[in-house]
DNA sequence: CGTCGCTCGTGAAACATTTCACAAATGCTT
DNA sequence: AAGCATTTGTGAAATGTTTCACGAGCGACG
């Protein structure tokens, strides 16, 4: 669809754009600027119009931009304007906070499967979702015809899990098992580490004093 | 301590580094070399070793990097020699899924306290952690002398929370509520948005052929 | 003890992203 | 209808990050 390749930065951006968009809508907002999206997103008004360059030109000059009218052209962008079946692989704790997450679904990513291999777990249910058996993981994803999984088993059972995944059909994954995942060229997967994270908190507190 | 500003990018990729050196201490392997780092990290040896010369010579030309040593010293450089005593603020869900999360204590980071704002919830009993009443944030703070900030409240309360924490002395937060915090200059904040994870790959799916 | 194979450390080059700065639109006002 | 105040869209410049490529150091081995 698009000649050029676009940074993760500015497709990052655009998500949170969004999300700000959605804000001005709800107040009632028409229009807004680059500034003034920049400002909410804590970016630069140059930064805004650059990323959204990308893509095609949807500002009136003098003006800014139509919020509703923005706000679909990134929806179109990001691919939101469907909905997408997303599996929960490891039905644990993690995934128990996942699960109830209201954010997902209202973005159109609507968690249809879970799956654990622990017995006691097999057949209990999250609201209106029931645990499955992970040994039908493969029967489950083609069935609800998922395209994204969550990762969210041990790290020791992850390998595994993505391969049977990548054989079902899952196009796509989100992992937080604190490992590195071997995937055939084509698959997307999104790695979040929160270990990570606070590892370069500390690396920053550390660090003071060079300001 | 040191000069030059850091990459984020880099600082990621130590702790990544780190965790594979672990990995490969815990097999018993004596040196490693940075294209066996790399394979493991994915990523290429070029860069493992550009980013360890930000810092210093720790290799052996010919030879590659003694895996113990190479260890202490990204624990030196990520600030790891020490503990942080962290809070989580909201003892929600997501809240409940950190808090027995084995890996944070194993990199020396201690949730020792949890607050929140639901009468129902507070006094009741998270292992030995008692959660707290949210009243008492900034007297929580210093009696357990807490560093760094894990903000797991509602967006809309997030904001008069970082607030409150800031002017407590809190040095560091790791943010989930999906909006922007406004900080004073020197505090380091840390944003996870999981939706925005989400959408990267809706984007990655839709734009797929231009391979 | 000299040579060989290996792997580091690092400037320089290539590539990527952000910031700058300004012409071109747009609507408002007079 | 012309002038003015705005704000976009975008090449070009500046800055930042990754990759390349090769000299230098190290241990092994004959
Ligand atoms: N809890 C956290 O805060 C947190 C934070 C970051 C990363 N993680 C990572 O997320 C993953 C899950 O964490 P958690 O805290 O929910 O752990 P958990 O132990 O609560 O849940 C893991 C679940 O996976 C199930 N499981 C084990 N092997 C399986 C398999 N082969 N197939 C399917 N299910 C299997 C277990 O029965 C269990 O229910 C881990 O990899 C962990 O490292 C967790
Ligand atoms: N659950 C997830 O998977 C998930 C994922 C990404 C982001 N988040 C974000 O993390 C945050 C928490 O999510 P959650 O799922 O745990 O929600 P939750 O509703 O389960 O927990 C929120 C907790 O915060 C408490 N709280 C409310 N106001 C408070 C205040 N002023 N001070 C202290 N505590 C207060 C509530 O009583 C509740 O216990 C939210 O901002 C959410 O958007 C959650």
């Amino acid at each position: 669809m698009l000649a050029r390749k676009i940074a993760d930065s500015t497709v990052r951006r655009l998500a949170i754009y969004l999300r700000f968009l959605e804000e001005f809508e709800h107040q009632g907002a028409g229009t807004v600027s680059s500034e003034a999206l920049a400002a909410r997103a804590g970016t630069t008004s140059a930064q805004v119009r650059k990323d959204l360059s990308f893509f095609g030109s949807f500002g009136k000059r003098g003006l800014g931009y139509d919020v509703h009218a923005l706000a679909v052209q990134l929806r179109t962008i990001l691919g939101l304007t469907r909905r997408y079946h997303v599996i929960l692989v490891g039905a644990g704790r993690l995934a128990g906070a996942l699960v109830q997450y209201a954010e997902f679904g209202a973005r159109g990513f609507d968690i249809v499967a879970a799956v654990d291999r622990d017995p006691a777990k097999i057949g209990t249910r999250w609201g209106d979702l029931v645990i499955g058996n992970v040994a039908d993981l493969e029967k489950i994803v083609q069935r609800e015809q998922i395209e994204i999984a969550i990762l969210v088993a041990p790290a020791d059972a992850a390998q595994a899990l993505v391969d049977r995944l990548v054989s079902a059909g899952v196009s796509a994954i989100l992992n937080f098992a604190p490992v590195q995942l071997h995937v055939p060229h084509g698959m997307d997967v999104k790695n979040v580490n929160l270990a990570v994270e606070l590892e370069t908190l500390s690396y920053a507190l550390q660090h003071r004093g060079s300001t």
